[in-house]
DNA sequence: CTTTATTCCTACTAAACCAATAGAGATAAT
DNA sequence: ATTATCTCTATTGGTTTAGTAGGAATAAAG
């Protein structure tokens, strides 16, 4: 499940994607019209910033805004910051895989078998689309990104 | 992320979908063979059976068994047991749809577009692969298992 | 009919995590 | 100096997770 922490932040991202290029948004604007709770929003864009996918400005007529173009920030990028890896169990993570301590052997463990392809599967959607993909101002048919990726 | 209760479950089913059929097994044997806790385990077992996919008997020799041929229970059914709906998100499941409370336009909404192709990902491999299909008596190849669905 | 092995069921608990709030500090524009 | 904004730390209430405890019901075996 992806958490509410996930949610938000997909949709200030997708807001600031919307944006013209360079033009900073304040919190307050997109708690109010994201519908999300003011100062948990603020955590979660301090986060976005401290890993690089938004910049912020402090001070009268700050803001923040995405650090690289949308094209280039993917939906899994977001979701892996927020709620950790794809992968439903760790032995089947990619990015940060840990062994199980119950694992007779984990070569033969139908389980991380299954797991890895269910992992592959997310991460073919989620790593493949970006957020120019689907936001407003540049949208472009999820078909044909699905038929690249 | 998988919970350890689906975890364990899906170790217990495999299990048991490794038995000659109708064979009974009794919970503390899954229990140190899987290394899963017992009184845990068992509270897992009374689910799968309260939801039909295993059968039990009570008393001295008694146990469980699959109660369906392993080659109609799949992954996706098992998880959705244990811990819901597999869709990232409750507005994109097709088993358990909800409607955001925050969302302005939900046609549009780009989160739920992506979150929809995620979960259809998951299902294409989690509601196609069987017990059989992967335990260690009737093993499959998992390539053709994947073209066949 | 008693003993024993088993599932069934309810209740409880400790720890972790989630969703959010509070309040003060730092910084930049006006 | 004032004001608007991000930055940071701490705290909180609620929920969920991962179990544990203990007994009731049932069925087989002696």
């Amino acid at each position: 499940m992806l958490s509410k922490k996930a949610k938000y932040a997909l949709k200030a991202m997708l807001m600031l994607a919307e944006q013209p290029e360079g033009l900073l948004i304040q919190a307050p604007d997109i708690a109010d019209r994201q519908k999300v709770p003011g100062k948990f929003l603020e955590a979660i864009l301090l986060d976005l910033k401290r890993r690089g996918l938004v910049h912020s400005q402090r001070g009268k007529q700050g803001g923040y805004c995405l650090a690289k173009p949308a094209d280039r920030i993917t939906f899994g990028e977001i979701i892996r910051i927020m709620d950790g890896p794809l992968a439903p169990i760790p032995c089947a993570s990619m990015t940060s895989y840990r062994r199980c301590a119950d694992c007779r052997d984990e070569a033969a463990c139908a389980i991380r078998q299954v797991m890895l392809r269910t992992r592959d599967a997310m991460a073919s959607v989620l790593d493949h689309v970006s957020l120019a993909d689907v936001s407003a101002g540049t949208h472009r048919d999820l078909v044909s990104t699905a038929l690249a990726g």
